[in-house]
This record gives structure tokens, sequence and C-alpha cells, in this order.
RNA sequence: GGCGAGAUAGCUCAGUUGGCUAGAGCACACGGUUCAUACCCGUGGUGUCGAGGGUUCGAAUCCCCCUCUCGCUACCA
């Protein structure tokens, strides 16, 4: 009987830094789902990998004075680490700098262009000439260029396109046929309403900006844009080939099973991926996963917060299995979980030490003691076994639907509700008042049989999860692997096995208090940053660098002290505060968006820099005249600039 | 501003097409037990099911409105 097949991907991690455990969720999300179709019976192809171009990339290596390649290698191995450190089954990692990958991505955007689906165009929109700056229609200003007020002209700048709107009408109607293309399924809506309906704008697909990317073969200046290369990873990987030379491996998994993904990325997945595939007239993937997001304590894990944790540091302090438990069973399927080391430390003792390994514990030494450590089924039954038996063979198939729908956290609840079972049925049937009596001895037998065999089963559904921790069930017991085909048969271990004799402890229980006293210990600023989040010395950014520009058009622009006298937020939007500003002897109304950072209250008062002499706008329907200037970091936090010293509102910044 | 999701026990959440005293896990308390990693088993909730109104014999579940939270998106001079 041939196999299924079974394509599963993640999505490339990037090389940018060191991934936290919330980028590592992904990958063990991954795993637990390809080992348990392997265990089903697929033929399963499970492809993960890292995307190493960009313009990020670029710059960190200049910082740390390598090449782009050597830095992407370093980066890209210690990924691999840490997904080997977590004991995943990928069957390929595919680098997006691998030499096949680089000539299929140039093959397939030449192919793309000489079927018209590229084009090279420029940027959408309209050009400031002496703002060197592009505008989309909706930032001008009646018309105008937003900066300075002058007239823009068409676009100029050259770059290679994607006609997307070839075949929106195509997509539409392909997820509105396949309504388990995209799961979550609410995500469906937003695609379609914020995207696909509105009309879909043609996709940038080059650049001319930086150097590190794959080249635009037939038009050197030219690299190809980051999602193209990118994305395409999921074919090329498995050996496609735009000229009809794609190998047996490719026309075996294609189209996916499922792409995994983090739900920022699923525009790129569920919109501009299908249609690259349209356009190369290849089948689309059956379904696109966009997994929530595992938070660290009240907020999204950040380096600048200081509240990162990683998955090496975890596994030092729990071991594999019992981060791979945490962060699989923390995830519900469509919200954000949380991961803190309270939390850790919680499950750890009580699901993992506690329920299942003090039983598979408890269980090896009565049977030790009581037997020498044989397990002998004597078929002594009672009514009570066959409620045991029934539940324990009621799990796989519920373990099968809860994982049919990806719900891999209830999957693992339901496999942990046998194991409490197990412990329910230790204290029905009494094993230590049987073995006070010599006439129950067989009974006794019969009972500690009931255990092993279905702590061996719970062992089987466990091992897409804990994989380890299945092992050394199973090499205590001295029990053979089972398929999960085995699971519908309550009976197959072996009558008569001696289990071993000294049962090593799975999981240790853990104190809290000395858990935190050792993670205070390392991370000394943990719990000050939170207090007051100071800057950090090594925390630098880069941004995309703009144009020279002379003194001439530095001296057009007046830069002033206001002093902020009123300020309210403004109604019809989320991010707009209103100020009035003292300026010289005049007042001026200006919008800014800072919501975020700075209430109306404590804005009042403060003296800042505003660009004064900048043309008014409306926003949100309000008169803005000026701009209130700000500084702001890479999570979007906001600084308002202000003079070193006291000065007089109106005073000139030059 | 547009679209969407949500508001249920101290915490995290389940509650299918409206139907018997609204559930689970964690935490907490008490009881039982002792094979075991001070573990396991059992028992324990007067919860305004966000507020208000409506439909119905009956609503957490359907409709309207309000408040708040979240997601995507636009704006963010």
């Amino acid at each position: 009987m041939e196999k299924q097949k079974y394509y599963i991907t993640t999505a490339i991690a990037y090389t940018s830094g060191k991934p936290h455990i919330g980028n590592t969720y992904e990958i063990v999300l991954a795993d637990a789902i390809a080992r348990y179709k392997r265990q089903q019976g697929y033929d399963v192809f499970f492809q993960t990998g890292t995307d190493e171009h960009g313009q990020k990339i670029e710059l960190k290596a200049a910082e740390a004075g390598i090449t782009p390649k050597e830095f992407v290698d370093n980066v890209s191995g210690e990924i691999k680490g840490i997904w080997d450190l977590m004991n995943t089954s990928y069957d390929k990692f595919i680098r997006t700098t691998d030499a096949d990958h680089e000539k299929q991505v140039q093959k397939i955007f030449k192919k793309m262009y000489a079927k018209g689906d590229i084009y090279k165009g420029h940027y959408e929109g309209m050009y400031c000439t002496p703002c060197e700056s592009f505008f989309t229609e909706s930032q001008l200003v009646d018309g105008k260029c937003p900066d300075c007020g002058r007239p823009c002209v068409p676009a100029k700048e050259e770059a290679y396109f994607f006609k997307m709107s070839k075949y929106a009408d195509r997509l539409i109607e392909h997820i509105n046929t396949h309504p388990e293309f995209i799961q979550p399924e609410s995500r469906k809506n937003e695609m379609m309403n914020n995207f696909l309906l509105p009309g879909l704008q043609d996709l940038c697909v080059s650049r001319t900006s930086f150097k590190w990317g794959i080249p635009v073969d037939f038009d050197p200046g030219h690299v190809v844009y980051v999602w193209l290369d990118a994305l395409t990873n999921y074919i090329t990987g498995i050996g496609y080939d735009c000229d009809g030379e794609s190998t047996e491996q490719f026309r075996k998994n294609w189209p996916a099973d499922l792409h995994l993904i983090g739900k920022d990325i699923i525009r790129f997945h569920t919109i501009y991926w299908p249609i690259f595939l349209m356009s190369l007239d290849l089948p689309l993937p059956k379904q696109v996963f966009g997994h929530p997001w595992l938070l660290q304590g009240d907020g999204k894990m950040s380096k600048s917060k200081g509240n990162v944790l990683y998955a090496d540091e975890l596994v030092e302090f729990f071991g594999v299995d019992a981060v791979r438990y945490f962060v699989l069973h923390e995830m519900p399927f469509e919200n954000d979980g949380v991961i803190t080391w309270e939390l850790m430390v919680e499950r750890l003792n009580s699901e993992l030490a506690n329920t299942l390994g003090n039983l598979v514990n408890r269980t090896i030494s009565m049977s030790n003691k009581y037997f020498g450590g044989v397990v002998e089924n004597k078929g002594a039954a009672e009514p009570v076994d066959d409620d045991l038996k029934e539940f324990v063979l009621s799990i796989p198939a519920k373990v099968d639907a809860k994982m049919d729908k990806l719900r891999v956290a209830d999957a693992i609840t339901e496999v942990f509700s046998l194991f409490k079972r197990c412990n329910k049925y230790i204290d029905e049937t009494m094993p230590w008042a049987l073995a006070k009596d010599e006439t129950r001895q067989d009974r006794l037998a019969t009972v500690l049989y009931n255990l092993v065999e279905s702590i061996c089963i719970g062992a089987t559904l466990l091992e897409s999860f804990m994989p380890e921790t299945t092992e050394k069930i199973l090499a205590q017991l001295h029990a053979g692997k089972r398929t999960l085909e085995d699971l519908k048969t309550f009976g197959l271990y072996e009558s008569g096995t001696k289990v071993t004799e000294a049962p090593e402890i799975l999981f240790a229980r853990l104190k809290l208090d000395e858990v935190m006293a050792k993670v205070a210990e390392r991370h000394p600023q943990v719990e000050e940053t939170q207090e007051q989040p100071e800057e950090e010395k090594e925390n630098v950014i880069d941004i995309e660098a703009k144009p020279e520009i002379t003194f001439e058009d530095f001296e057009k622009m007046q830069f002033q002290v206001g002093e902020i006298i009123a300020c309210e937020a403004v109604k019809k939007s989320r991010k707009l505060l209103c100020s009035q500003v003292k300026i010289g002897s005049q007042v001026r109304q200006i919008v800014s968006g800072i919501k975020s950072s700075y209430s109306p209250e404590e804005m009042v008062g403060k003296k800042v820099m505003v660009l004064t002499n900048l043309k008014p706008a409306k926003l949100a329907g309000i008169l803005s005249e000026g701009m209130i200037l700000c500084a702001e970091d890479a999570d979007g936090n906001l600084a308002l600039v202000a003079p070193e010293k006291d000065m007089p509102a109106g005073a000139e910044i030059c």
C-alpha cells in the first residue's frame, strides 16, 4: 500500500539574530504535527530553513565587520542549532543563499517577466524632485508634496512590479470555495476586506537600494525583493524547476499540505504567494495556518524590553521535552499564549512531575515491590477495569480529532487525561491493600498490568509532542514501540515482562523561589527595567538613509520651540492628539500621531521642537499647522524632542 | 474612520442548531489514602454569564442599543 504524502513547512526564519522562544514555538508546533502525521502513516516531508537576504542583514554584517555571507552563515547555524536542540525532525533545512535556490529564483523571475506578469515600471504614485521622495496619491496633500508643498511629478525610479490584480479574481474565487485554505478562519475576512475586495496593488519585487540579495540576472543593479525570494523556498526546496525539469520529489510533494506561519505574515502567504503560484501555473497549497504568538508576561517579547526568553536557556532549566510541552500546551488555537518562568514551573510540577512522572514512578515501584518487577496479566478482572480500558481506548480517537483540526494544545490535554485516569484507577483498586491479602495476588498483578498497558498507550500518544519522554517511559517498562493502529487494542504489553529496577525520575519537581533566584542572578536587569525602561547602551537602530541634502534645503525648514498649552485626543482617530502650541506670540493647532506614547494631560506644559513652516494640512478632518518632532525606536515608542535648557516659546532652533 | 472578533468563577478559558440546579483546568479550603517525585483520589462557588432593552413557555446562547478590550487596515506633517 502506497503511503499518502504530507508536505509541511514552517516559515523560514530571518537571519538577523538569535530566535527567541516565540520564534522557536513555530518549529516545535510544526514538528508535533509532522511527527503525528508520520505516526499516522503518512509519508511526511517537513521543511524549514532560513531567509538570509535583505538590507537589514547587509547593515548588521557591516556593523560586525564581516561579509553578509559570513554573518548569515553564523546566524543560520545558530538557528539550526536551536531547531536541533528542540529535537525537531525536519527533513530539509533550506537557506535562501543555497546556490540552487538562488538560481531557481532568477529563473522564476525571468519567467514571470517573460510572461508579462512582472513588468519594469516605477514606484507607483508621485515623486517630489526636491525631496527625492515617492508618495502615493493618498499621501499627497491637495495634490502636492506632503513634505514641502510643491507639485509632484509622476514616478521616475525604476523597479520591477508584479501584476497582482491580474489574478485577484481567481484568488477571491479560490478563497471562497476553499474555506479551509486560510486558518484560523477569522483571518480570511481580514484578507478579503482589507486587500482583495478593495483591489490589489501591484507588488514591487525588486530593489536597487542594496546589494545583498539575489540579482536580477538580466538587469544588474536590481536584486529580487524579499517576498519573491523567500516564499519560493517552499517549491525550490523540493526541487521545483520552472523549465519543466522539476524533480520527482517536487511532483510528489507539491502542493504543500500545510504552510505553518506566524499570524503577522498571513497576508504574504494567502495573497502574494498564491498569486505567484498561479503565475507559474502551479496548484495552491492546501492550507495556510497563521498561528498566534507566544508572549512573555505582559507584552510581546522584545530585546529593548529585556524580557526575551531563549529556547536554549529554558532547556537548561527544564529540559527539552518540558519546553516542548509548555509551548505546545500553553498556546491556544486563536489567541496569543503567555509564557513566564512562574507558569513554566507550575506546569512542570503539576502536569509533568506530578501527573505523569509520578504515575510512571509509582507504577514501576509497585511492580518491583510486589512482584520483583515482573508485570503479568493474571486475568483477574473486575468491572472497574472495563471502565479504565474503555477510557484509555477512547483517547486515540479524541487526539486524532484534535490534531485533525490542528488543535495541538487540546490534543495534549487529551493525552494527559489518560494519565489522570490511571492515577484514579490506582485509588480505585488500592494495590497496597491487595498486597496485604495473600488471596488477592492475581488481582494485584492484573491491576499493575492494566496500569502498565495504559501507560504504554499514553506514552505512544505522547510521542509527537515529547518524543524523548515516550522513549524513556517505554524503556523503563521494557516495552516495544507501537503504531497508532496498535492503540485500538488493549493488552499488547507482553505479559511477564520485567520492568526496570531503578526507575529514573522523568521530571524533577522544581521550587519556584529557587528557579526565580537563579533567573534573577542571570538576568539582573529584568526586574529593574520593568520599573523604568532605561536606554540600553547597545540598543541602536538603523533606518533607511535618505539622500543627502544641501544646506539650502535645510535652511528652508524653520524649527522653533513650542509650548503646549492645551491638548486633547482626536476623537475619530486612535493615534492622534490635537495640541494648542504657543509659538512666540501666536498659538497654533498641531495634530500629531503620538497618542500611543503620551496622554493629553502629560503633554500640557511641555516645551517641544516644532517644524513651523510646514504647509498646514487636515488630519482626520482637523487642521494641523506644523509638526511636533519626536524620536522613535524600533518598537514605535516615541519621545518628544525638547530643548535641554529652558527656552522661551518661539525660540528658533537652528 | 472602515472591516472583524470578543467581554462567562480569583486566574486561563469551554459552553455545539436557545431547554433541566452554567462547566473544566489552575489556585484555595477541607476530607481520604500512603505505592509514589510532600504525591494521588474525593468534596467545596450566593459567578449581576460587560450594561440596558426586546423576541420566546424558556436566552450566556437570537435581535437592537450602549460601554470596554483585541485583531487587521487607513490616518499618524
